[in-house]
DNA sequence: ATTTATGGTCAACTATAGTTTACTTATACA
DNA sequence: TGTATAAGTAAACTATAGTTGACCATAAAT
């Protein structure tokens, strides 16, 4: 594996993947990397994070794994439970505000 | 319909609801009403985007409900369709200031 | 008043996401 | 070494998301 590292715990041991960089555009990816390294730096076990929010081990690997084939309710419940979130982006060109308009905001 | 206005095109109707504060913290529901307001905004029907994007109205309805037992897929699909993007965010970068989303969706 | 287009719901069915259990692979440390 | 812990895979099954098609309600045109 390139981009992760070791480190020891007490007795335990995790592998610690990197923070992927939030400022690039969002893709699926992007979040499974968050994902993985908020939970390996948390030094939680896929176990851990399974048993937490009652997802199953398999279903938590999908998501990791930038797997868009899982369910909204899943993905939202581990970013929760790691301290991740999502911010909106709209493509649209700054809108002035709720006045009808014959112009296209968007 | 309280937060939505009415327009009309050269014989289409278009019941436009309005953006959401994309400045506030994240929810199902805002993420919904987004959704929401920017396909009205574009002047596109729920069938519009349905044929387009192969998913059934009933499906795209869920979303704009804001029901997250939905494909992670199919949010996606329809956020890229309409201009919609989202940015990821990490509370170990100090928010101190930020406010607690209330609305609890699980 | 009738027609037309849209949003929204419902029921029956189909497709597939998710689960459980078990097994394998890999890593760390004694 | 060998042992223990964690990641990852696979198969069979279950639960449920998603589809189709019909239907209703509303609003806006004619």
């Amino acid at each position: 594996m390139s981009d992760s590292s070791v480190k020891k715990t007490l007795g335990r041991v995790v592998k610690r993947t990197e923070m992927p960089e939030l400022s690039k555009p969002f893709s699926p990816m992007q979040l499974a990397k968050a994902i993985t390294a908020k939970r390996t730096g948390m030094k939680l076990t896929l176990v851990d994070v399974s048993q937490a929010l009652a997802i199953s081990k398999p279903t938590l690997i999908k998501i990791e794994k930038g797997d868009v084939t899982v369910q909204l309710h899943n993905v939202l419940k581990v970013m929760e439970y790691l301290g991740l979130s999502f911010s909106l982006v709209s493509d649209d060109i700054a809108h002035s505000n709720d006045e009808v308009s014959d112009e296209q905001w968007y």
